[in-house]
DNA sequence: GGTGACAAAAAGTCAGACTTATTCATCACG
DNA sequence: CGTGATGAATAAGTCTGACTTTTTGTCACC
């Protein structure tokens, strides 16, 4: 996924993002231009394309006469994927999972009970669809397709919510649903009450039960919070 | 309160990302970076990095022997704030403002039940006096005080929720709050409920009691909702 | 009609010189 | 002593021009 090799300045990013965003400078650390360009072998120019953005994502502050000083965490745009590619793949990753699953929790229910609503019928179709491959996979040591029936339920929800900012968080939960699968929890089989859940789900959405669709996209990702040993209310 | 006139490239930005971001270059236009330097009359590494900033938040995106496309909005990063300001400044205010207090609806309930749970004694301490300010800027005319109070309050939840990606929230929060009071309805004074459900939620985090918190807040978002004409379920 | 070579176009990269704002230290003055 | 002005050092900011690289479109040729 991701973009990488876009260029010189890319790779910079590449290495320059992930020791940001893994802390390795404290917060008012100071970096030179100069010495990162000749760090990373490359010229001024490219060297401040990538400072701007890293600036851009409030990772850093460039100030003249003082230098590139690394901006306190509380400060970085945590939303941007980079950034969140970025910290998944760090030493933080734990915590940027949870803060993500519980950002989960909030939306998706939500977001499937506006889908109840708006969702076109080809929208309910593609769901269905998702729902009864998951279902499909749901046996037999088949992770990896039923990781991606799952994504791609999720990311119909989303985008049937008619909501843009809902939607562009597809990406996000594929993300944690993948690293969930790929390195954490679920070493077997899915939960089958998961499973039955995401079918009911898709229903009530065909049938434009909003308030139903709510509660039980509510029951997923309570589910999710305790695969996290994050407590319900 | 951006960050305006950071250099030469800043105030490309400030001019080139509106237009984008109003839709004035529909997706798959090509833009020239020579030309482009022509045109702000500045020289071409000033707008690479303006582009390279423009190709962090997925506006365009930049190939060779083709040149500087725009991207589809269903690809812009619209949690990044800079591009949240953009919209808000331009055309499509008011789909923006549904959005993002769909979003608000969807985030700072769950926010507020975390923060009942979370919140230390000094931020319990700050959400009273925040509550109790609303409450005495709530009648005559006092616009600018009250909603000093309540976005301070909003922000409060949400950093007390313990949650980093809802306390990034909190700039976002203030911006619709802000343009709700200065551009859209609230001609007049507040609604005196709202203001009491501040204060009850201001108690609820206090007493630790989640549920309640979230459901007092659901109630304010609800009314956010509503005056826009948006249906609550 | 498909295939491959060639040429044009635009971004990408680099090096070097110059400008400007900011900070810090020094020093004179009250 | 403090205090404020002065000036030098510093690192980012900017500009220019030359060169490289990749991609694409075209055109001849099979």
């Amino acid at each position: 996924m991701s973009t990488p090799g876009r260029g010189l300045h890319g790779h910079v990013l590449d290495t320059l993002g992930p020791e940001i965003t893994a802390g390795e400078y404290p917060p008012g650390s100071v970096l030179r231009t100069d010495e990162l360009a000749q760090r990373f072998d490359v010229s001024r120019s490219v060297m401040r394309e990538a400072v701007r953005v890293l600036e851009s994502m409030y990772l850093v502050e460039s100030r003249r006469r003082v230098g590139v000083t690394v901006r306190p965490k509380s400060e970085w745009n945590v939303y941007d994927p980079q950034v969140i590619r970025w910290r998944l793949a760090g030493a933080d990753r734990p915590r940027q999972l949870r803060s993500l699953t519980v950002l989960r929790s909030a939306i998706e229910p939500v977001a499937a009970g506006l889908a109840a609503r708006h969702a076109t019928s080809e929208q309910c179709a593609e769901l269905t669809e998702c729902a009864l491959g998951m279902v499909a996979h749901s046996r037999g040591h088949k992770l990896e397709g039923y990781l991606l029936h799952d994504v791609a339920f999720h990311r119909v929800i989303l985008e049937a919510s008619g909501n843009e900012m809902f939607a562009r968080l597809g990406d996000v939960v594929a993300e944690v649903l993948t690293g969930r699968t790929q390195h954490d929890v679920m070493f077997e089989d899915p939960d089958p009450a998961a499973v039955t859940l995401h079918v009911q789900v898709a229903e009530a959405v065909r049938a434009g039960d909003a308030a139903r669709a709510e509660e039980l996209t509510r029951e997923i990702t309570v589910g999710a919070l305790q695969e996290l040993d994050i407590l319900a209310p």
